[in-house]
DNA sequence: ATAAATACTACTAAACAGATAGGATATATA
DNA sequence: TATATATCCTATCTGTTTAGTAGTATTTAT
């Protein structure tokens, strides 16, 4: 399962995608407000993707956040992996956050092949997304 | 990421099958012992899985566990789902344990075909594999 | 100056993960 | 029938994660 957390930094960067005009920055309140996210939790999301280099932000009156790159240079994957972590099934099975798994030897492991596996036709999927691509959805 | 139960499980699963002759049932402290899993987290997980159907126990001397069906008719999905719930990476996108997502119309929701998409493919990998399938490789 | 926005630090409550402890109950066999 | 040995059951525990909230500091447009 994908956290909620996520979800609302997926949907607060589509609000953002679609919103911005003439380089105007969108405020967490108006995204707050629209997409039914508690302001400060969304506070620290956008922080967060703000240090991730998804957005950028401006301070003071009249400031907010606007997407860093284009729309359709920002992939779901990317997102996610910022927010929850990594997204294959088993720790030694991701491609960004690997670690081998504690009590398994790796060339004996029954169920590794088949979550690479799912891995592989999840990315698929996964990667050909953009908060464009979302957006226009 | 599936959790380390539901990785104890399934290999305590592999390693019964793998260790039943003549109908003598399997003892949890040689499958603790065997597989390096903790005996007495071990019992909770062989109690749900026996409560689920999936295993049958005898008690008291010469006691443990048996299949309760053939290992090729006992899906990975199916143990999957048992000790860690829902596969989908979204609620509302749940085969078997479907809710609706708190905050999101899903007549609207941006993200639900793709994780509908995640879901096919992944099950498509899973539910070709049986404890059997795992035993074999 | 001031109003209004983000930045930052700290805290909390509830659920979940990964167990452990100890006694109750059932059963094979001497 | 006594005993050893297995599962069964209830309760408890520690640490981490999830999903926030509160309050203050800092920056900036006017």
């Amino acid at each position: 399962m994908i956290s909620n957390k996520c979800k609302y930094a997926i949907r607060a960067l589509v609000h953002i995608a679609n919103n911005e005009q003439d380089d105007k920055p969108v405020m967490t309140s108006d995204i707050a407000h629209e997409q039914q996210i508690p302001r400060k939790f969304l506070e620290i999301i956008l922080r967060e993707l703000r240090n991730n280099r998804i957005l950028e932000s401006k301070r003071g009156k009249d400031g907010g956040f606007r997407l860093l790159r284009a729309a359709e240079d920002i992939s779901l994957t990317e997102v996610m992996r910022i927010i929850d972590g990594p997204i294959a099934m088993l720790p030694c099975v991701s491609l960004n956050y690997y670690r081998k798994c504690d009590e398994c030897e790796e060339e004996s492991c029954e169920i590794k092949g088949v979550f690479e596996q799912v891995r592989d036709r999840t990315l698929e999927i996964l990667n050909g997304q953009t908060i464009k691509s979302l957006s226009l959805s």
